[in-house]
DNA sequence: ACTTAATTTTAAACGTAAGTCAAAATTTAA
DNA sequence: TTAAATTTTGACTTACGTTTAAAATTAAGT
């Protein structure tokens, strides 16, 4: 790799975590292109040589925490142990993630508002990915029959909506801390794979 | 009431119906003033006579599903019976509605983004009361020993959430039918309860 | 029916933010 | 040092929400 393309490669990364913080306060929409641009001490013109549009731009926000959270829950899979342990550790990822990355993580909502087909494309399946490793981890629970469900991946569906919906109620300053919604889920989706 | 006022009322509920039509078929974003007023033969400008702005006309087109929506539930909570048969007719009206008035039912997802703070008071106001609706017959069940839950509201909304997140995956298309989907969640969601 | 007042609609603006582009500036490599 | 490649600029276009003053329409009183 030529040094020009690794240069390129660094400033791509360095506006992605420059904007992936001002999504996670702004959100999608109240992000704008000078804002980015100008946090960074660049024009918006810039921008458009790094990133074909906006979209592509929070695309590969999202797709950067996203990949970040996948590699955290491979690492969780791979280490193993106990199922319900294994899982008691996805699920505090997910939800940690889901709380302190909130908007960049959760691009997910609406992907199709969103992104284009392309885009689409690589976000489903990226997500199917990240899905898939519940899928994993629920099967094997199956196997060594501490986990019983009928239709696996609808309870995974289940336990994924669960979770994601925490961010549209959970406020860290509240009564709850951290670790007791953490629990609290965890506890109840166990419930579900009983 | 004067003429004039019922005139104005008709004209209001006109333009909620149309543009909830549009927004469920493009999304939020994806409608835009100019399309509402066309449909029905307007300028937009006009659409500023009848609505503050964007964001209260989208406001009030959510205003108007979700309470369509809350009657539903409370004649149903009205009608009693056995309180697990109560919560399955819940859910399938629940989901009926996140499936079928997708993008109106969940401007729910996002409201502090679109709406102001005088809107989103009364959003999180109905919202509330929505969900207490839930709290009542998680309750009634609890009290007949037929529930448990140690933190009944963090079960709810553990159920919400794995309710709503159907909206991103479910296809009526796809495999499964809308009955059995229905079917597949209320069994799980008592397990949640058990 | 006629006149005046109130209501409703219009069309032309404006503001903001996304996206484009040709030229200018800078960097790289021979 | 120079020519080519890369990167940045800033002015422009477009799209959409929003405002506004004036025009058109409708209602009400006599």
């Amino acid at each position: 790799m030529k040094l020009s393309e690794r240069k390129v490669l660094r400033k791509k990364e360095q506006i992605l975590l420059s904007a992936i913080n001002i999504i996670n306060q702004k959100g999608y929409s109240g992000t704008t292109m000078e804002e980015v641009a100008s946090e960074l001490l660049m024009t918006k013109g810039s921008l458009y040589y790094y990133f074909k549009n906006k979209s592509d731009l929070m695309y590969q926000c999202h797709n950067f925490v996203l990949s970040q959270a996948t590699k955290d829950l491979e690492s969780i899979l791979e280490d193993g142990g106990p199922v319900k342990d294994v899982l008691k550790k996805m699920i505090e990822t997910h939800i940690t993630y889901a709380i302190d990355e909130k908007e960049t993580f959760n691009l997910i909502m609406e992907p199709k508002r969103f992104f284009n087909e392309e885009q689409l494309e690589l976000v489903l399946k990226l997500r199917n990915h990240y899905e898939g490793l519940f899928d994993e981890i629920i099967q094997r629970g199956i196997e060594v029959d501490e986990f019983h469900a009928e239709e696996p991946k609808i309870a995974r569906m289940i336990i994924l909506g669960a979770m994601n919906w925490v961010q549209q109620w959970y406020r860290p300053e509240g009564r709850l801390s951290k670790e007791d919604l953490i629990t609290l889920y965890s506890d109840y989706i166990l419930k579900i794979l009983e």
